[in-house]
Parts: C-alpha cells; sequence; structure tokens
DNA sequence: TTGACATATCGTTACATTACGATATATTAA
DNA sequence: TTAATATATCGTAATGTAACGATATGTCAA
C-alpha cells in the first residue's frame, strides 16, 4: 500500500456556500420549525393544523412558514379558506433524518 | 374495540427534544463553524490554524470553538502552548455529510 | 351585502448573537 | 526572572431574531 497523504485534502466548499448553507440551518434551527418540517415530510398541512400541533398562535405559525418558504424549503396552495404548506426541498427529508438519529429517536 | 383512529401516525420526537435539537443546530449554523466542523471532521487542528483557515481573528475562533465545545461537538487537548481541538460528536459526519450534499458540494 | 373564518402582515419590544478590543492566563524560551 | 507566543475571557456595541397584539387580506356562507 501507498504511505499515508501527508497533507490533508482540502473539504469542499467555498465561502459563499458556507453563508447560504448557514443561513438555511438558522431557518432550521428552531424547535417549532423542526416540528413543522417532521409534520410536512409526512404530507400538507395548513397553518391551522400545524399551529396547534405546535401549540402557537396562527400568526406565529404563518410567519415560521413564510421564513421556510423563502429560503426554498415549503410551498403552499390555497384552497378555499385554508392554505396548504408542503415541502418543496428534496433534501430536506435527508438532513431531517439525520437530525432525528442524532436528537430525536428515543432509545 | 374502537378502531384504530385514521389519524397520521405521529412523527419522533417529543417538544423537550426538538427544542435541544434546534440548539445544536443553530450552533452549527454559521458559516465559520460549519467551516471549522467540516476541517476537524478531517483531523485536529489548534485555534491558530483553524484561525487562519476561516480568516478570523484568534480570539474569535476561541469564542466559536467553544461554543461548540460546550454543546458536546468538540473536546481539546493542550499540548505546550498549543490546544488540539477535535471532533468528539459521532454524529457530526452524518450531519455534515447531509449539508455538504445540499449547498457545499458543486456539480 | 354582512359576518365569520383562515391566513398574512405590521409595529413594537424583549432578548440573543456577533464581533471587536482589551485584558487575562498558560506555556516555553532566553 | 522576563519576554514572547498561544489561547481564553470579558465588557460592550451593533445587529438579528422571536413573539405578541393589532390590523389587513382573502374566502365562503347566509
Amino acid at each position: 500500500m501507498v504511505a499515508k497523504p501527508k497533507k490533508k485534502s482540502r473539504p469542499v466548499g467555498d465561502p459563499a456556500a458556507f453563508a447560504q448553507a448557514a443561513e438555511c440551518l438558522k431557518i432550521l434551527a428552531h424547535p417549532v420549525r423542526l416540528r413543522m418540517v417532521q409534520l410536512l415530510l409526512q404530507g400538507r398541512y395548513t397553518v391551522g393544523e400545524l399551529a396547534e400541533d405546535c401549540s402557537v398562535p396562527d400568526n406565529v405559525a404563518s410567519e415560521h412558514l413564510r421564513l421556510m418558504q423563502r429560503c426554498g424549503f415549503f410551498n403552499s396552495e390555497r384552497e378555499g379558506r385554508r392554505v396548504y404548506y408542503q415541502v418543496a426541498e428534496p433534501h430536506l427529508a435527508n438532513i431531517m433524518e439525520c437530525i432525528e438519529s442524532r436528537f430525536l429517536q428515543k432509545k
């Protein structure tokens, strides 16, 4: 076998990408928003349903959802008086799995 | 017996766990800290080395490292005047991979 | 129409986070 | 010992974020 590399290979990612990743992670880094992501990974929900599950007022839920929509995690569709949110970012499931396996799964 | 209500199965995680997960994610959600995690996943580095790579002053690097040490991501060992940091949380590699695959990897 | 309901937005306030400069501690060399 | 180096900590100021109440918008039913 060859000798061990003396120089560590530089990890991937340019500075701007780190800034963008950090911004999106910051959006994710809120207990109510994490819960919303987890729920929406299972299907679509209205603002009111999400608000109730998360025990926050509707307007607070709406603001959280707007944040996550702005960064591309979700999109929404109005149906009558209700607005349904759903996951738009395919990598969310992956990331959420990682988070669950570390923090959320009971042993 | 009343059979199952046709509810969607509730995703895993109690409220306190979401709070803890959110706190740790918030620590991760900073461009300099993300870069440090990426570097330290490859080996151990001193405060000064990390500071230089990240283009921040030593004291700023030291504060970022302290944060990440407090939440269990890293630990440190002094060797002479230097202090080497290294990854202590096994799930960090996993989570970082998810983040890289979404945000950091060039196509 | 009007009223009720669902959601969104705005203004404000309270609180958290960040970076910075100054200073403190720890270690080694002279 | 003193000086130099490496890291850590502290006080502070600037900025960002979160929640709240009030209000606005959009939709439907009567």
